[in-house]
DNA sequence: TTTACTGCAAAGGGTTTGCATGAGG
DNA sequence: CCTCATGCAAACCCTTTGCAGTAAA
């Protein structure tokens, strides 16, 4: 999504376009790493020194009612999603990361129609997370319990 | 899951046995509805009028490390839950109510092991959430809308 | 010019922690 | 008996709110 579209989108939306709303929005939109509000905040503060962290709130709450990007809830903070297709979220229960995977990509949009189809629930989003461990985080296990068994 | 194995299951985990322990896992595992925090602490209050929240939360985690239970993090709360097989949970926007449907319950099984055998991430559990609006809300949802209308 | 957004500070509320007392194994 | 859980209170931290000044349209 070019700036140009994003301008266009949120003045759709009937919000106003500011630098600030501009430079969060982008610093979801063109992440794939799930930010957090801390680190959408470190991000911007380079260009927005005196930026607060109550405009990235408020910010990341118009961008979701304007259906740009989604809230994910965790057990200790929220991340920003801006992949709103239907698609697995790996987490790794080790360092935290959060990446997106193309792999069950069919699976998810086929589950999807399933349930808009054969249930009495109107599907509006849907989220689809796989809890384990990263092959880094996996490999950095095995080496310990080899270590604790010597 | 009967109290005797339960009692048993909580003992090879090598925690303590005890009444206000008892009461909180049977107030999760023998719910249905993913209750918050809050809904355990006011179902349990009744038979352990002295427990205060700090217990709830103590006990929640144990039961979660010993794999009876799940958090489920949502924006404003968590909930728990007890269903640990892979399934799909429907999250309702309007009430926020969270149901177990056993819709899909064969694809999430085939997408876990997709994702097990194809990538280099070890799933350990996975939270499948379908957000939209219950029957209930939609129906009052088209009622507001047309009367919006006239 | 009007309306709504930003920045700041303070309040809010769910969750965690520290400690003395009490109960489990 | 020793260790760990409970209950209580205070602390913590993420998030929200209210308001004065300011910028978007």
């Amino acid at each position: 999504m070019t700036q140009q579209e994003l301008v266009a989108w949120l003045r759709d939306w009937g919000v106003r376009v500011t630098p600030q709303r501009l430079a969060i929005a982008e610093a979801v939109l063109n992440s794939t790493d799930h930010p957090s509000v801390q680190q959408i905040y470190e991000r911007v503060r380079d260009h927005f020194p005196s930026m607060t962290l109550a405009t990235i709130y408020s910010t990341l709450g118009v961008l979701e009612k304007s259906g740009l990007i989604q809230e994910l809830p965790f057990a200790k903070l929220s991340r920003y999603e801006s992949n709103l297709e239907p698609h697995v979220n790996l987490v790794c229960i080790e360092c935290g990361n959060v990446v997106d995977t193309s792999l069950g990509q069919e699976a998810v949009l086929r589950l999807k129609a399933l349930i808009s189809e054969e249930s009495n629930f109107d599907v509006a989003w849907q989220r689809v997370d796989f809890h384990g461990w990263c092959r880094r985080c996996a490999l950095e296990r095995r080496d310990r319990e080899e270590a604790s068994q010597v």
